[in-house]
DNA sequence: GCCACCGGTGGC
DNA sequence: GCCACCGGTGGC
């Protein structure tokens, strides 16, 4: 698949620039061939729900037509397949108050219309991000590191 | 101790 | 009955 091709998906897929999404087919189990949907914030933290993503990015995004499994904004015309997807959660419940943790994304803007690297299976995924990195944390003041001597999982979180 | 993965279930 | 959500844990 060239470069082209890959953009193209990705501005179908239409999630922000450095957000990832990922399918995993369960394998074995009772539930095998269900497929667990996964949202990776470009600083490496994963998202496994809608209202986790909605508590991460705060009420300045709307979700309410965002579709979490198939990642894609829910358009007026668009059938509703099946379910009817009206389930109202407070999705800007529980919101951490440290503003420091909005991404740099244009909030008037959805954030999923921008481009983003499509990632389709699970191979072995080697983002990690650091659980200690909790919302919680109090906000200080930024000290920005030296990049040049961070290993990969330190570059891998939010800074 | 972490996290990928599957199970359980509440809400529809 | 379906499925979104999240709890729990086995395997590392």
């Amino acid at each position: 698949m060239d470069v082209l091709e890959k953009r193209k998906i990705q501005d179908c897929l239409g999630l922000p620039t450095g957000w990832k999404r990922e399918e995993v087919i369960r394998k074995s189990g009772l539930s095998a061939g269900k497929t667990d949907i996964y949202y990776f914030s470009p600083c490496g933290r994963k998202f496994r729900s809608k209202p986790q993503l909605a508590r991460f990015l705060g009420d300045s995004f709307d979700l309410s037509a965002f579709d979490f499994r198939s990642g894609k904004q829910l358009s007026v015309g668009a059938r509703k397949s099946k379910r009817l997807k009206n389930i109202q959660y407070d999705y800007s419940r529980g919101l951490k108050q440290d503003a420091s943790l909005v991404l740099p994304i244009r909030q008037t803007a959805s954030i999923f219309k921008q481009p983003v690297t499509l990632k389709t299976n699970h191979a072995q995924n080697r983002i990690k991000a650091d659980p200690k990195q909790d919302a919680k944390d109090v906000p200080k003041q930024v000290r920005y590191p030296d990049r040049s001597k961070m290993n990969v999982r330190q570059l891998a979180k939010c800074s």
